[in-house]
RNA sequence: CGCGGGGUGGAGCAGCUUGGUAGCUCGUCAGGCUCAUAACCUGAAGGCCAGAGGUUCAAAUCCUCUCCCCGCAA
């Protein structure tokens, strides 16, 4: 089939790669203008930039996917189909009826669970035990067309949004050439999506990571796990910002009084630290202070004095 | 020119203000103690103090420039 494929983030790179492999025409690459960003005002485009120039295919970064010169210039591809993974601009109604067929889109979620920008994140916060990936035939509103398949991946306990991030888009990409090969054939089902079931996944923001000590261990460390690797869970030690990477729930062995004032450390070994929350306890394995690269909580013992009694707090 | 922190044996840090012997907690190696150990004791190896200039009798330390890392912000 003839494809225009938009995408922006490095989730969308294994779907590239498949409808390559698969060998669709590729007609062009749509992808966000490059933007600042970084220490300093580097340009930098998007990892689909430079994938998409590595394989020689067509780059398209309009601004404003909707204004009319973009509009005009999507239609004069003549594409059988749009396929958007992770694209970042929502579509009009005018550009998602320029292809012959339709809009596929490819959303890290079970929809109608998790619409919106960041539903890998959110199904691990909230504490999630599967999620997956559907294909949806769009429509102007975000995520909210009808179903075409989708496809169940487990979250694991030791799974982050990041390496729950690299299954799912090998799932998306897997779930994106047989939706096309559906498509080809012409046995494919559309599904309205259940409303009574929707749950959205905002877009994560800086001040979703900030840890609030007194929810219990086990959320925290899934705050932990979901706001990895941006925003990063986050509390302060000493004025000074703390980004934790890594935990664990800390099960003790006897029932302690619960006295201790939430977010203070409790014990200090050689590895790591514990610190006490709303419900249980949390050991620290993974961090980094304001200003130093991110490191193992044993590689910060070693050179950072930390005493039991000291407290991360929820601010400055 | 967006703001700020930092670069010191393999890791993480102190020392810099007020120039004068390279320090701490670990790790590594060797030996000892021990039924045994990730524990304890003793000893050793390992540094052009990011790089280049400058000031000085003397620079990790003061001045100038360059490179690299990180937080904020976007």
């Amino acid at each position: 089939m003839r494809i225009v494929f938009f995408a922006s983030d490095k989730f969308s790179l294994p779907s590239l790669e498949a409808v390559r492999a698969a060998g669709h025409e590729l007609l062009c690459v749509v992808t966000q203008p490059d933007k600042k960003s970084g220490r300093g005002l580097n340009v930098s485009g998007t990892e689909i930039k430079s994938a998409a120039l590595t394989s020689g295919l067509k780059l398209y970064q309009p601004l404003k996917v909707n204004s009319k010169e973009s509009a005009d210039y999507l239609k004069s591809l003549n594409a059988d189909i749009f396929v958007v993974i992770a694209y970042g601009q929502i579509l009009s109604r005018e550009v998602l009826n320029l292809p012959k067929l339709f809009c596929l889109n490819i959303h890290a979620s079970v929809l109608p669970k998790y619409r919106g920008a960041a539903p890998i994140n959110w199904a691990i916060i909230n504490g999630g035990t599967e999620t997956g990936v559907t294909a949806i035939k769009m429509n102007e509103k975000m995520d909210q067309g009808e179903i075409i398949c989708y496809k169940q991946e487990m979250i694991l306990a030791e799974d982050n949004s990041q390496t729950l991030g690299i299954k799912l888009s090998k799932s998306a990409a897997c779930l994106l050439t047989e939706t096309l090969d559906k498509i080809n054939r012409g046995g494919y089902i559309l599904t309205a999506q259940d409303e009574a079931a929707v749950s959205f996944a905002p877009k994560l923001k800086k001040e979703d990571g900030l840890i609030d000590w007194n929810a219990s261990a086990k959320s925290i460390h899934d705050l932990v796990r979901g706001c990895y690797e941006w925003p990063g869970a986050y509390a302060f030690l000493n004025g000074k910002l703390l980004k934790i990477f890594k935990t664990s729930v800390f099960l003790p062995l006897e029932k302690k009084d619960g006295s201790n004032t939430p977010g203070t450390v409790i014990k200090v070994l050689k590895d790591y630290f514990i610190v006490s929350t709303g419900s249980g306890d949390l050991v620290i394995e993974e961090l980094q202070i304001e200003g130093k690269r991110r490191m193992f909580t044993s590689e910060f013992l070693s050179g950072h004095k930390m005493s039991v009694g000291e407290c991360l707090l929820g601010k400055k």
